[in-house]
DNA sequence: CTTACTTTGTGAACAGTTTCACAAGTGCTC
DNA sequence: GAGCACTTGTGAAACTGTTCACAAAGTAAG
């Protein structure tokens, strides 16, 4: 592994890598090119593996890449070979939607609190977890929350944060709309579905003005 | 306006002005430099003018930008003059989750259809609208449907899309976590839940490595 | 009207990312 | 083991996006 600075992009490819590489070991496939990765993943071959070199030499040359180690050193790299402890703030739909997605405990993200401000919420069970008020939001956190997912209303967002924050955690996922400030340090995701509509409906009404305006988003 | 190619982050910017500036509007700011709006979403003045400055002339010198002027000139360039007609694929957690989600109203995404492949969901009502079957996809979006929202399981996304995309729709978001081929003219977003959280456990593993990976996203 | 100050719009410099192109390594066959 | 087909890893080139820096244009005050 050399000391070059890894873009998000690239951070983003290597999870689409993963997903795909775990898909084809379960298929019993053994070996993969650069070329045939790019391909599955919409990528170029040159960029799958400047990605992959930025970490290590995985591949063997005239055969390319062992899927079941290049599995294993993606998971490696990305640091999924531990369990993550995650809570998320905010029992509302997009809140409590999560709680039940399987797809992150299959990855090793366990969430194992959820809190919400609303007094009646309070004590209610949603898929197998007890909404907490926030009033515990420290104390819970405190006791070895890796990452919090915010899923509350866009104004009450940031300070949430600065609670989380100061609590000790370090990642920060959020599905508010509304731009949050983290102290260097704490990583901080967005999600923002209001966004990506926008951006669809810039790509639609200007196709609509301009002859060739295809948007293709990546992966 | 001239016809300079437009990249995908500056339309998420353009978005997240346009959040910024209604909040201004409401708090009765009338005037506004590249300055302050750069400081309040997180990039840099010189940012703001070369983004605006793609779609046309709107500020004044010495003074800064019109906050009504400006919200107008956005929502017109985002496309966001007119009702977008929206369906959602897929009636589990998230789908339905989005179907109560207020902020896509509020920017002009109507959701009007639902659907779901599993027969005993059809007729049920959520959210004031009766989730229909799969196999009227087709008749329904032929209706003038403009943008459809994914939210099946991954392993028949692909397949939700080549009908979604022969039905004439033209704009999909996809919050099914795998890539998706569309043909060229056809808008396509992610949102991957899962991907972002893989993003964060990448920053938390590598920060206790190296001395300082600060990771601060965007927006 | 003139001076001092503010802020835009934009060409040019800079930085970061992706693509290209090819030497070098590997397996397979004869 | 020599020749062939294939694929990696990577420096260099091309491209894309961001920041800089400044002329031009506007406001405000005396």
């Amino acid at each position: 592994m050399n000391g070059k600075k890894v873009s998000e992009s690239t951070v983003g490819r290597l999870s689409l890598y993963l997903r795909l590489l775990s898909e084809l070991q379960a298929d019993g496939v053994s070996t993969l090119s650069s070329d045939a990765l790019a391909r599955r993943c919409g990528t170029t071959a040159a960029q799958v593996r400047k990605d992959l070199s930025l970490f290590g030499t995985f591949g063997k040359r005239g055969l390319g890449y062992s899927v079941d180690e290049l599995v294993t050193e993606l998971r490696s790299i990305l640091g999924l070979g531990r369990r993550w402890r995650v809570a998320v703030v905010g029992a509302g739909r997009i809140g409590v939607a999560l709680l039940g997605y399987e797809d992150f405990r299959k990855q090793g993200f366990y969430i194992e609190a959820v809190f919400d401000a609303d007094r009646t919420k309070v004590g209610q069970e949603r898929h197998g977890l007890v909404i907490q008020s926030e009033d515990e939001l420290e104390e819970v956190l405190g006791g070895g929350i890796d990452i919090v997912i915010v899923a509350v209303p866009a104004q009450w967002a940031q300070s949430v944060v600065d609670r989380v924050v100061s609590a000790g955690v370090r990642g920060i996922l959020n599905f508010a709309p509304t731009k949050l400030d983290v102290p260097a340090g704490v990583a901080l995701k967005n999600v923002n579905m209001a966004m990506e509509l926008e951006a669809l409906s810039y790509a639609l009404a200007s196709s609509g003005k301009r002859p060739r305006a295809a948007v293709r988003a990546r992966g």
